[in-house]
DNA sequence: CTGTTAGCGCTTTCAG
DNA sequence: CTGAAAGCGCTAACAG
């Protein structure tokens, strides 16, 4: 492996030079510069990336902490988020969460001792006293991603609300009057602002809002199965159902081919969140089709656009979602 | 933030105990070790990863290197991968190498200079001479992913053979006899093999392999949907289809829709890989299913396991898929 | 415009 | 059973 002093002795220069030459932080006489690029191709020399992040300098890599495992829709921001890392120069450190806040202050904790750049954080419920604060504490720059928190941080992920409203209402339009909810794990942002957002609808539309029509399906799957037999099982069940994310519509659809019914047929659904194929599933599902790339994407560029200014006011970027209208809400 | 000499002071021992007692690499006073102990605890002390890198010591990260971005069975990996290698305490560096033998080898590279322990690899068509070649160079302790190549490394994958020939077996007994292929991309190893599994299954059914009813897909879902297309413009086209992977699969689904095909009435089709979901396709896929999370595990634990024992002679595990009859096969 | 030198926090001989 | 001290490869004062 060849290191930074056999360059400056092949080049005849210090390894401070090379350094500057390397790093641009200092100005070097042109024709210096040239006999170091020269000694550095003849070498083959790669910079020690582990070196030069204990002496202090970054490391060009950013971890992303989120609970992905069964999640299609964290698996689809992973992918963006590797992409425009790598095209950015910044390699990956992926650690799960599993939403849990112990396990995700551990895997925060160990981010930070790694000396990553910067991070990309879902935030579990309890996040804000826990994963947050250590990274405050670190100063470590952070950027809040798919779920919104009232503190100061840089935040990128999707409107809830008025989307969720808007499902509501393209199931009113259809004449549902008695419409279910299928909310997500309490305290995480985005189950309360679709949960908002359906209550929104609902009101909007001169509906009323029986309480025992929202169940809690936890943000996964088979929760979110029980849930929906739930609210079946009601004396007067719903007539159609709106699910508060993907992992959820998955357990929405099991429990109902479990039961026999068929959509649209016998109850009409609608879901946040898109499916990579879902042009392909039985129903096709209409759904609030979230851009993940994009938001990957922004949140690696906001990540990096706060390392060149720490002192930035945080800033939030909500990415408009999109309507899918397929067959599930009986259009 | 704290360091050993920190941790040392406080115990009133050197930093040299310290460390000793920390890794385990002699033997220390019981007495000095509880005092140590308690320091750390009293101090918050935890170690740092990059000194120790730096110093000469494991990493206790690990490199994954695969095409991830459009392929949900490297998805699923990744999951799998991840929380195996946490569950061992160790962090995991992501990196995509769009199975281009040039960015494979960028990344390798890249990951090899952050001094990860070891790498997981799903080797591009290129890698023996790239890739591989620099892992060797480097004695960067390596296990293939997925695809096996006749090199000495640890490797990991599935049977691809035998099953794929299972699947023209039942396309067979269902009474098909011009039955198509849609291939994976030209050099891969599964690719390779599963075409064999194709003839062999043609053979041991007594059926003529045309030609002509064998198309790349490229292992992607666009390719795929253009070989679909070219195949079933052919003058006495096949009654079944035969997709090569998971991306195909999706490709092939929709050039049969694009044609007003209806699976299994105008056609059969059965397919290498599940989907998560599949159950809710239409129609629901008649697949050779991969214990993609047990692979992934096993990746993990193997490289462990030569981590441990870097002389040990290289072995190749082949993990049994499962054979999933649905409904699109025609059953 | 360039070089000397003191670390960054840890591991690991070598001595005791 | 324990410590002193020499690095690992790089960055960044500080000094010319």
């Amino acid at each position: 492996m060849t290191t930074m002093a056999d360059v400056a002795r092949e080049a005849g220069v210090s390894t401070t030079t090379v350094s500057h030459v390397l790093n641009g932080t200092r100005r070097v006489n042109e024709k210096t510069v040239e006999r170091v690029h020269a000694a550095i191709a003849r070498t083959g020399y790669r910079p020690n990336t582990i070196a030069r992040a204990l002496a202090g300098a970054r490391t060009q890599s950013i971890g992303l902490a989120i609970s992905g495992v069964s999640n299609p829709y964290f698996m689809d921001v992973i992918g963006a988020v590797e992409s425009e890392a790598a095209a950015r120069g910044h390699t990956l450190l992926l650690g799960d969460t599993h939403d849990e806040p112990e396990k995700e202050l551990q895997m925060v904790q160990e981010l930070v001792h790694r000396r990553v750049d910067g991070l990309l954080l879902a935030p579990s419920a309890g996040a804000a006293d826990g994963a947050l604060r250590f990274c405050a504490d670190n100063d470590m720059p952070v950027v809040l991603l798919d779920r919104f928190l009232p503190v100061p941080f840089d935040q990128v992920g999707t409107d809830n609300e008025e989307p969720t409203a808007r499902l509501v209402t393209h199931l009113a339009q259809h004449g549902h009057k008695r419409i279910g909810f299928v909310a997500g794990l309490e305290g995480l942002s985005t189950t309360d602002e679709r949960l908002r957002g359906f209550r929104l609808g609902m009101q909007r539309n001169g509906l009323e809002i029986d309480e025992a029509l929202i169940a809690s399906g936890s943000s996964a799957h088979e929760p979110a199965r029980d849930a929906t037999n739930r609210l079946l099982d009601q004396p007067d069940p719903p007539t159609a159902l709106v699910a508060g994310n993907n992992s959820m519509t998955i357990g929405v659809l099991h429990a109902l081919r479990d039961r026999g019914m068929t959509v649209p047929r016998d109850i009409a659904l609608v879901a946040f969140d898109d499916f990579e194929w879902s042009d392909l599933f039985e129903p096709r599902l209409t759904v609030i089709a979230q851009p993940t790339d994009a938001i990957g994407a922004e949140a690696v560029r906001m990540l990096l656009e706060r390392l060149d200014d720490p002192d930035r006011e945080p800033r939030s970027i909500r990415l408009a979602p999109t309507f899918v209208t397929r067959d599930s809400c009986g259009c």
